[in-house]
DNA sequence: CGTCTGGTTGATCTAGATCAACAGGAGTGG
DNA sequence: CCACTCCTGTTGATCTAGATCAACCAGACG
């Protein structure tokens, strides 16, 4: 594990405002700093592995991180993505059981590790962090639980419009020429496993969603062509 | 709302070792005591309604609760079920969201409502109570994930036969001439509903599952006459 | 009794999976 | 620079799990 913490130190972070450390004070932030592992990671690299044993969390600088299980059939599904800003692995580390699943770099990051040492230290010097990551799994259950009840009841169609909502929620702007735009940031594969589908029925999807005049793709971007039918089909408004 | 508080003390609960409340000492018991209303609930009352604001949290004694999901079209969703030992609707009362969900009662209950105000000072007071309540978050969390999961990638059979080992892991028994014995705590739409499928579905399963030998339906007892088929299928063993 | 609820069955339809081929980069290596 | 392969995505032909629509049945119950 290549360790640059030179480089990059917590006091100064700038996305430590969004994390879990948000409210430290600085002799504990010198705690992470002591037990913090950063490093570069590449695209499809794997911080951890399901059933692996929690030994810290990770904390994302910069990049994106996609949370993958694998069934025993080898069934692989994506559950969920993390960005910048996002702890992961917490919840393993916090319940000492092994990883229910892998977490898998899907665009070139920079992560540091924070040993579990620390993290024990901390959570009785601090209550305020212990509510951090109370809050931080309450959203988490909120957030699976919403996408849970949509893959029980909805089509490939309104979970694939839904997605794509998420993502214009999220990094959705408007273009020189005003057209409402998203770069999805994952492949089509990924957005397949994302939604429970096959990727031959995205590419079918988007062409006709594109047909039906709803949204226009340009590679991974989309520009949205018709909000109204977007949210409708997606089951967003009534 | 009937309060008979009388008869159900929290000091002699025959339940409580399995509660939030378990390593509450006798006056912070006190608190819970002075906040709490039981009453009994019947088949088909709803303890809380999704989108309604928390006011405390709800600890079932006795019965069966199910927690549904409606979404905008009117789809439903049977997320999971609570039984006797489980508190719900701790969620939204730490978050201090609207409950995500509504609180269905499944078969008649016996349910303690336990104030807000009171769980706000014992949350201070007590740092175990607040653990355990995160610890439930993270199991809730592992547990809609792997749902999650299987909703993706599973065929209705698969989740269906995993459904059943369920409730065989919790309720399994074997009857009087050794069969391996399940009695389903729920009715076949509900069931339908808890894998998102259509209760005709359902019921073909039912026949197909007979003939092939794995399973024996008598009403709502299943006899499993091929375990190791019935786990193949479920997706549990490879 | 009639009415309701929960469950079954049949006929048909369709969303989406599956199997198979192919095409356009992006690297890589000679 | 070309040839090669890998990777991502697209398209076509076909198949099937499961939905949908409709009728029906048995027990519970006021």
């Amino acid at each position: 594990m290549i360790d640059n913490k030179s480089s990059h130190q917590c006091a100064t972070c700038p996305i430590r405002h969004k994390t879990e450390w948000r409210d430290l004070s600085d002799p504990e932030l010198e705690i992470v700093e002591q037990a913090k592992h950063a490093r570069d990671y590449e695209t499809g690299e794997t911080i951890y592995h399901q059933g692996d044993a929690s030994d810290g969390v990770y904390c994302i600088q910069t990049g994106l991180v996609g949370a993958r299980y694998i069934d025993v059939d080898g069934n692989s599904a994506l559950l969920g993505l993390n960005e910048a800003g996002s702890t992961v692995g917490y919840r393993s580390f916090l319940s000492k059981q092994p990883h229910s699943n892998s977490a898998e770099v899907l665009s070139p990051s920079f992560i540091c590790f924070i040993e579990g040492a620390a993290l024990t230290k901390l959570l009785i010097a601090s209550p305020q962090m212990g509510e951090r990551f109370l809050q931080h799994a309450l959203a988490d259950i909120g957030k699976t639980e919403a996408l849970y009840a949509r893959s029980l009841t909805g089509s490939v169609k309104s979970k694939f419009l839904h997605l794509i909502m998420v993502f214009y929620k999220q990094h959705g702007y408007q273009d020189a020429s005003g057209n409402l735009t998203v770069q999805l940031p994952v492949k089509r594969t990924d957005i397949a496993e994302m939604i429970g589908a096959q990727p031959e029925s995205i590419s079918r999807l988007v062409r006709t969603l594109q047909n039906d005049g709803l949204l226009k793709f340009e590679g991974r971007k989309v520009l949205v062509t018709d909000m109204d039918a977007v949210l409708f089909d997606a089951g967003l408004v009534f």
